[in-house]
DNA sequence: AACAGAAATGTGACCGCTAACATAAACGTG
DNA sequence: CACGTTTATGTTAGCGGTCACATTTCTGTT
């Protein structure tokens, strides 16, 4: 029995007042006699109205909705930062749409497009597929933008960034620490920041150390935990020597130690392991896993939070948000 | 530089037709001159002409955006149903909101309402808090419904059902002809038929080989890693004659292997661990968790099919949809 | 009492589209 | 070639709100 909608001028016939004075209770703060506020709040609530939020959204060109993209919803860093962005825009009633790219070109740029024509007041993107000039198209002829891990220029875009450089930094410093000097990498394939940092920092620090990178020890794999399991066990068969492995994320170390422990590798007496991302299984694992910790809620809160700035302020150009991160030390090292 | 946008009137004059005609070209399948089509055509590319979904929706009253409610998209089980509604939904152009509950009924009733709002176009409902009540009142003046492990019997709500008690019955059965007659379970609160089909099959079971459940052996703690960690620990200290535990999902049975190994509890030799929903971490955990396995991806991709045929059909009433369940044996058992 | 100025309310247009109907063009047929 | 039919296109209204402006009502002042 769907009754048809009650509008603005069900309500207004009913209270005896213009469909604009109802528009004026509704939004609030405008100037409106109280006995006449209270005839049409009774009449809304005995008529059970409440606004569409389409034909507002229709005039006032705004939606109330943001989208958020991810590689994919079923990592555990990706759902974390989702839950901070969720939480944060739902508490100024906004909605979400949350769009897996599956780390894929393509992906990302239909799910770009379906944004756009959902009419988004902004985007949030955590994903690393299209390529800069891509995004910064998006960017210049469409709307506010917040971009998390990545380094783009451009006045509509603005930017989350995790230290991913001294996070990787501590994390070969720990192992050099434990004296290790036969350590590997497993990354994921790309030339975006998030995965050139980790290589970076790897690299750089094994040098400033005196240890010269072996290319044959870092593999590069897809960032989940079959990806971790299968790379560590061929590292592991054809260079034995290995004593130490630091991984892309956490994903893949769980993958790793499991991948060690099914070669009859001891994690760490034989091999240490080395996380990225501190997500909640790691403190469970067994061993459970040493890793770099940030916390991937405030990134989306923060994100978030930006977000709303841009939407207040369009024109101003703001600075990149720094997140600090930290060595957390389980077991597995 | 947001040139404003680019109506269907710009294209209709761009191309000397009425807006009209620009219209039947959109929806296709309106009879119209393939002459003075291919002329609308290349006006709507010349001009970049899309279409606003929102006066679009404002019209039909359609807004080709769901709802999917879950109580929390940190739980992996959650986020593989989260996949499978978002992918089948976009392959029809339809966005998903997501929205989490934490399992507490204020919250369901804000994310029910928050949905009412944004006027979307029916909701999928993966989540326990809120009563069966409550829910019927949703139904009742409001979308289409698709419901996730939970009875209600309402004409504009559809079921899908995981077999949840047969579930609970393969694993309490695989612990028995284990050897095992001292079973414990952890179980989540609550009188939801998610959380009593398990208890009800556990019981049931011991029963059926002629066990007497001990209640002492049932805790009630949060579904997640930590809950079942302290339950463990918790549990076995109280009794320790406890030779296997089923726990009420993965999450807390992986806590609960790391709370058997912080006490020197040797699973499976001193006590066998048995998980339900088989989430990807399962199978990499030290050791490895047995667990009942139903497809957690085609849960969310039948209810989105669901919802669509719900859509086409708006006043038949549709049988609720049976998932089997199967039993996954690893090292954990 | 008369009148200016502020406060409260009402009116019409419009956001960008589709639905329903009206009209014009094209076509066949006796 | 006059006529009814079909097919193609145009016109108008309305979805449910907000915005800008017009109008009415209420103040206070001389």
């Amino acid at each position: 029995m769907v009754r048809s909608r009650i509008t603005i001028y069900d309500v207004a016939s009913y209270a005896g007042v213009s469909h604009q004075t109802v528009s004026r209770v509704n939004n609030q703060s405008e100037r409106v006699k109280t006995e006449t506020r209270e005839k049409v709040e009774a009449a809304i609530k005995e008529l059970g109205y409440n606004p569409s939020r389409l034909a507002q959204s229709l005039v006032t060109q705004k939606t109330k909705t943001i989208g958020l993209i991810v590689a994919d919803i079923t990592n555990p860093f990706f759902f974390e930062v989702a839950r901070g962005v969720q939480d944060t825009a739902l508490a100024q009633e906004y909605n979400v749409f949350v769009c897996n790219t599956d780390d894929n070109p393509q992906g990302e740029q239909d799910v770009l497009t379906l944004l756009a024509s959902q009419e988004v007041d902004g985007v949030i993107l955590s994903t690393a597929s299209s390529t800069d000039e891509e995004l910064l198209t998006f960017a210049e002829n469409y709307k506010p933008l917040v971009v998390i891990n990545r380094d783009i220029d451009h006045p509509k875009a603005s930017l989350v960034n995790v230290d991913i450089y001294k996070g990787a930094k501590l994390a070969v410093e720990h192992l050099i620490n434990r004296g290790h000097t036969h350590i590997a990498m497993l990354s994921h394939e790309g030339h975006l920041p998030d995965h050139v940092r980790r290589v970076h920092g790897y690299k750089e620090t094994l040098e400033a150390h005196d240890i010269t990178p072996n290319d044959e020890w870092l593999v590069l794999a897809p960032p989940n935990l079959m990806g971790g399991y299968k790379a560590t066990q061929e590292l592991l068969s054809e260079h034995p020597e290995i004593t130490a492995i630091f991984t892309y994320n956490d994903l893949m170390a769980i993958g790793a130690i499991r991948g060690c422990h099914d070669m009859g590798v001891k994690v760490p007496q034989d091999c240490a392991i080395m996380g990225f991302d501190d997500i909640k299984f790691s403190a469970m694992t067994q061993p459970s896993l040493s890793s770099i910790s940030f916390d991937k809620y405030v990134v989306g809160q923060k994100a978030m939070q930006r977000l709303f700035e841009m939407f207040d302020e369009p024109n101003t150009t703001f600075a990149p948000i720094p997140l600090d991160v930290k060595l957390v030390i389980r077991e597995s090292t």
